[in-house]
DNA sequence: TTGTAAGCGTTATCAC
DNA sequence: GTGATAACGCTTACAA
């Protein structure tokens, strides 16, 4: 009763941390009676190591319930290196199909995934590029969602170089490469031309009032813009700045901005939406006012989320191969694949009941 | 040019690893003119430090560029220990608004958040425990998404002690507390009562032959079917087996599966599907038959996905509070909220076209 | 093939 | 308030 204990009970010494785990590999490699060396040669599996003390030590390892601390193998530099998918929101589906793809890939290769969330908060963003470096991630994935403004150009190259500084890098999602910033990684897919296709269709179908809605900072409305742009001039049809339609990602500002749309003095024939989501709002509208999809107003949108065919008519749409766009990413990012071969990824128009009334 | 130069340029000595990063701690505190333990105290915060020591060790790491290397310090205890999420799939929207609350939680307590996806392949979910497990995260959460029979009990005790061994923890998210492992923490929503009180809104509404669409394994059904036989016997109703359909979440084998039912001799005035999911298959097969909801048969669904206000009409569903409920899961598992005290997150029932016809 | 020893970057204990 | 110092658990260059 009058012996105090010790709080902790310590192992090797009275200084210094507390051991994180009951058993480490110096204990494993004692009862096999080998040095911690070839212990961590066995686990390894690079170096060479005879057989019979092969099994000894992974017997031991059994017997002792030894399970390896990665954390210590990644701080000499053999490590784990983790890669991280930094977005505003998991919401819009096509970027749970992204972290899909990048998990997969991730894990595939023993990397373990990050999921950052900025909400679109840009303090918030720099604490997570703060906290991603100083855990020495192996890479970041970036993509602006929700339709939040993307980040500025110069605040890209600020984290690109940040990451650098441990050997990090920076892959930028849905975005094309960056002429003036060749050290910021990307990966596309064909946006341009799948809503360029999408005005073809709309076009070949007689329509010549198509407005396109979603007009906006972000460089995926620029793209989409891009490409409503070029299947006009395709059909040799000019843009009426009238039926350009500034609007973020957002179903109730599409709503409110498609109403006006269809309720002016000579409304569109077709609406080209820069996301699903977009389009949502478009069929709100078009429900408040009676006015019939497709017959009386033709919707294409892109993503092909689940809403395209939850919505009556069904939602003719660009398909876009998410998974496959964060699989690449990652790929790139941890460097499997050979980076300068960056060819955008195909997508694909989906036809389906709001353009077409057969 | 005779000189070869060493391969590569070691700072302190030629053996061990690789320096991880320019420059460490000991760096800014030789830099300051002060000993490491004096940087780390400035670091840490929790030490007292002088003020003049303090400024001068905060301007040599700006100066430096110094970034702490939080795998070191999680190595040595102080860590970093990060909370991982183990799901099927990201799929259904749910998930994806379990993660975020999930997310948000630890993010705002400075820990990582790790995402691992199994894709309903139990080798790849136990490669993903070892793993976690050797990276020495603080808590995991699981989740049983996508329909996949959920993993059985003995699996999750063998999780539960693995996960211990490391002084981490494991909470079942959507789950009933387990009274025979309570190591294993559980957070729920009353799913019981939501479809209860959604079944007694048909009824309500003179509803007789109310079917059931989805009773499977998992536990996730299980809780759903006992809402609805609960909700059945408020009315005083027997349930009717030829109405308790089988189905997992899937809106193709709802699909099937539904139109069976509705093409039967008895069909049902309602159905009540165990997610929104389903219901889509539901709406589908309504189409194919041209039959009208609500007018000829109502449909209820269960998650107040995007899916519910997208179909026409919109889907009557219970709302369950998801984000909270990931943000709860991860309080609990970083300990921050005291265990003991479970109570089940309210949910609410949506009413909308597809049960009522006004 | 195996052992020795140094080192990764940090924190905690003890003494001053 | 500050500095030595040992320790966390692991890997690797070198020697044997």
């Amino acid at each position: 009763m009058s012996q105090p204990e010790p709080p902790v009970i310590r192992r090797r010494g009275s200084r210094g941390p507390l051991p994180t785990s009951d058993v480490n590999l110096r204990d494993v490699a004692a009862h096999a009676g080998v040095s911690p060396a070839t212990a961590s040669r066995v686990f390894s599996g690079n170096a060479s190591v005879s057989e019979s003390t092969r099994l000894k030590v992974l017997a031991s390892a059994q017997e002792l319930g030894y399970v390896m601390n990665n954390l210590a193998q990644a701080m000499v530099g053999a490590g784990h290196r983790s890669l991280a998918l930094v977005t505003s929101s998991l919401e819009p589906s096509w970027v749970s199909d992204l972290a899909t793809g990048a998990q997969d890939t991730a894990a595939k290769n023993a990397h373990p995934f990050l999921l950052a969330l900025t909400h679109g908060d840009a303090k918030r963003e720099q604490q997570i590029f703060a906290s991603l470096i100083e855990q020495r991630v192996a890479a970041v994935l970036m993509t602006d969602s929700a339709g939040a403004e993307g980040p500025s150009e110069e605040k890209l190259a600020t984290y690109a170089s940040a990451l650098a500084s441990v050997g990090a890098v920076l892959v930028m999602c849905g975005y094309q490469f960056f002429p003036t910033m060749p050290q910021i990684l990307t990966v596309n897919c064909d946006q341009v031309g799948g809503v360029r296709q999408a005005v073809q269709h709309l076009t070949s179908k007689g329509h010549r009032r198509i407005a396109f809605l979603g007009w906006n900072r972000t460089t995926t409305a620029g793209q989409r813009f891009l490409g409503y742009s070029l299947g006009m001039r395709d059909a040799g049809m000019a843009i009426d700045p009238a039926l350009v339609i500034e609007c973020t990602d957002d179903a109730v500002e599409a709503h409110l901005k498609s109403a006006l749309l269809l309720k002016s003095t000579s409304p569109p024939t077709a609406i080209v939406c820069f996301t699903d989501n977009t389009a949502r709002g478009v069929y709100r509208a078009a429900r408040d006012f009676a006015i019939i999809v497709p017959l009386q107003i033709a919707i294409v949108g892109f993503d092909d989320s689940p809403t395209a065919t939850d919505l009556t008519p069904g939602l003719t749409t660009v398909s876009a191969p998410y998974v496959d766009l964060g699989a690449r990413a990652a790929s790139v990012a941890l460097r499997l694949v050979d980076e300068n071969q960056n060819p955008e990824l195909p997508t694909e128009l989906i036809i389906r009941g709001s353009t077409t009334s057969e």
